[in-house]
DNA sequence: CTAGTTATAGACCGATCGGTCTATAGAGTA
DNA sequence: TACTCTATAGACCGATCGGTCTATAACTAG
């Protein structure tokens, strides 16, 4: 087994952990033990421990989301049939893990104290590249930058908030509901828009 | 001191706690010496513990969140201006914690694990009830039963999570987006079903 | 005053936390 | 074969976790 691998098994690992329990939610050792790795190996690729772990996760997290977004947004001439087929796609995967599994990003950052400032950072950081990649894909649908970027905070919002939701509720409800309300208004508002508003 | 009084102050406590750290961001301990009480008074007052405790928390907080609604929507002709005032307190309320304070219900509902069914089922409850009340409150702004439900978890996941990323961003910018955007979404809609569609 | 109940008060417990340390297996190179 | 460097391997540590236990202060009822 190369370096490679036992890093890129114990960042999975641990970026599963944040979506099911939070980073205050598992331990180490459960960690460890579920990645199949001693602690040896943990502290060999990461010194700084637990907190560069979770940086790591939280950046795979945040690559794995951009990328697959990219790919939607290649795929469909219209962007906002990419929205409705993103949300479709995160529909399936949490209905599939049975409403265990929510975002990594938004629950590092509820679980962690306001003085991990590294944490908070990497996760502005991540949230603004995906809020950008957003705004830059529904300006491409014909809205204004001022109401694209607004609209692009809406949906990464309303979609983490749907996730969280959606755990809570063991259902896919809170995501469809607010997604269906989300996409009727984009229609109306890009009419809206083409008419020369 | 009357055991009204200690009790309150525990899940007072707690609920601060859940909203800067997450559940398992905070340990007994030291949710005692905040609130200024030995271990004995949480285990007279709760026997079951962290659990029973944060249990406990989120029901107040529901409460606090529902009687704070329903006295903006009693003040406010216009439900949609009361959504509004809600949505500048919560701003006013952030910044003021300097960001430290998201929202309790969110933070335990991504801090534990999928098997705390207790808490998952307290937590599905509270969202339910305030997005009841949102529905309500929503229908009486002149939107038909359906639309108004799916408006009113847009409104409550894009709350959470705009409350998630401003305690991540350190600035109330992602609420002030997403509410701008929802609201144009809800007063162009708004026309639309006055017109009778 | 006594008995009984309520509500602290905090010492104490085993388990587990994140983290450190020494030891060594195994691949690559001379 | 012997040396070296990488990457485990896991025993071990003090701190802290949530939780239990006994003791007692404070108040009420008789």
């Amino acid at each position: 087994m190369s370096k490679e691998d036992s890093r890129y098994i114990l960042v999975k690992t641990m970026q599963s952990a944040l979506q099911s329990k939070g980073l205050h939610g598992v331990g180490l050792n459960e960690i460890l033990k579920t990645a199949g790795l001693p602690k040896g190996s943990l502290y060999y690729h990461f010194p700084g421990g637990k907190e560069e772990l979770a940086l790591a996760a939280i950046a795979n997290a945040e690559q794995e989301m951009s990328r697959f977004l990219e790919q939607l947004f290649a795929r469909f001439d219209d962007p906002l049939e990419a929205l409705a087929a993103w949300i479709d796609s995160a529909l399936q995967r949490i209905a599939a893990s049975r409403f265990k599994l929510g975002c990594p990003l938004a629950a590092a950052a509820l679980d962690c104290s306001p003085e991990d400032t590294d944490l908070l950072l990497a996760l502005n950081g991540a949230f603004g590249n995906l809020r950008d990649l957003l705004t830059r894909q529904i300006s491409r649908a014909g809205f204004p930058a001022e109401a694209a970027a607004d609209l692009a905070v809406l949906v990464l919002t309303s979609y983490e908030g749907g996730l969280m939701m959606a755990r809570a509720a063991g259902s896919t409800d809170p995501i469809e509901r607010s997604f269906r309300a989300l996409l009727s208004h984009v229609r109306l508002q890009q009419k809206e828009f083409a008419n020369g508003h």
